[in-house]
DNA sequence: TTAAAAATGGCTGATTTCAGGGATATCGTA
DNA sequence: TACGATATCCCTGAAATCAGCCATTTTTAA
């Protein structure tokens, strides 16, 4: 019996998933979690073969989860299930730890694939997130960056509408070394005006 | 026995909500729909009491899809099911017509809290959702703003890191008038920056 | 059908951003 | 401890944005 940790903020989806796997001989729900510490609280405990994980919890970031549960523990299979269909998240959170990927758009048939992929050592991906990852992108652009924390913060508040000089005195810092990191943040993502980083940031949740 | 449509795009979701209303003694699922426009077929035909909609289909705008249905039907309940907890959203989906608003993290009870206060002629919105109605914004600022066609389109090039002179040039506009609908857009959004425009759109789903 | 809203085009000038070069200090970790 | 990443600071000039106005035509809604 195969024991799955079902992580997601969302009861109706919980339902969901619930019903799914009890219509399936070989896997048992070991546990339920709302929040990304309960989640990584529960992995220790109840020591799953599978985890469920929902990408975008109201706590903690999925990557973060992942990582976090991979310096411990390398054995359990995390599946990531998501809306977010961008490549660069997709990719970012494979690198972090997970053994799959599945878009909450599939049908429930793809999450069970998924399951089995990963418990026999592959990595399976939904439909949808294999045809975006098999996309040919021009010359492997849109990777999500890592972005630091000063950084961040400047985001949201140039994203609130400041300018440069209102983020500096807001920071109390230089308006040279917002500028620095504005130029840097053009750099990172990889585009030529901050509107546009805004808008990828906002996508990937970065703010 | 009260005829629910189900329309939702996430086949894990549809689960979940079937489950929860086949525990209802009264409700019965009169039919499910993945997309805005099988739904708005459906509702003709199948003419339900009570439809739970999500608001992010791939196809059509939940908002959109209220609208139409309030254009000739004007007695079936819309519950509308989102994740989105900006106030602006909610009250651009209450007035498009919905008798309800529940946010997807809620649990199941409300989804039903809702229904039944939706036939009764009440509008009813999860407790998140009501928490965010009821707190006082300075001065109403956040409203969400009508945007025309022409403006999402700019806004979209704009995000994409394109300049007004190559907005212009792709549209086979002057650069004079996609500078109107910048400005046009940052009153409208009641900020200062394009920036911080182009992070409203984002979050509010508008690009 | 009439009025309002949207889309188009225009001008000027002050302010801001962006690209391009630098440099130094701090912090955590290997 | 030494390295790498981060955060801080500085300069200049070209290019773009933003605020402030206005006007015409076409759609859409009342």
């Amino acid at each position: 019996m195969i024991k799955v940790l079902l992580i997601d903020d969302h009861p109706i989806v919980m339902e969901g998933l619930k019903n799914l796997l009890s219509r399936q001989e070989d896997f048992s729900v070991a546990g339920c979690c709302a929040t990304g510490a309960e989640g990584l609280k529960a992995i220790t405990t109840l020591n799953p073969d599978v985890v469920l994980l929902d990408i975008n919890l109201p706590d903690i970031k999925g990557i973060d989860i992942c990582r976090q549960v991979r310096k411990h523990n390398t054995d359990v299979c995390i599946i990531a299930l998501s809306v977010h269909n961008e490549r660069p998240v997709i990719k970012n959170v494979l690198s972090s730890g997970a053994n799959g990927y599945v878009l909450k758009n599939s049908v429930g048939e793809e999450i069970i694939t998924a399951i089995n992929a990963a418990l026999k050592g592959n990595t399976y991906l939904c439909r949808a997130a294999r045809d975006i990852m098999s996309q040919i992108q021009e010359g492997e652009l849109t990777e999500m960056p890592r972005i630091t924390r000063r950084e961040k913060e400047i985001m949201a508040l140039i994203s609130k509408g400041l300018t440069t000089a209102q983020v500096a005195e807001q920071l109390f810092i230089s308006p040279h070394t917002v500028e620095s990191h504005r130029k840097n943040l053009i750099e990172k993502f990889d585009v030529s005006t901050m509107t546009a980083v805004i808008k990828l940031a906002t996508q990937y949740g970065l703010i």
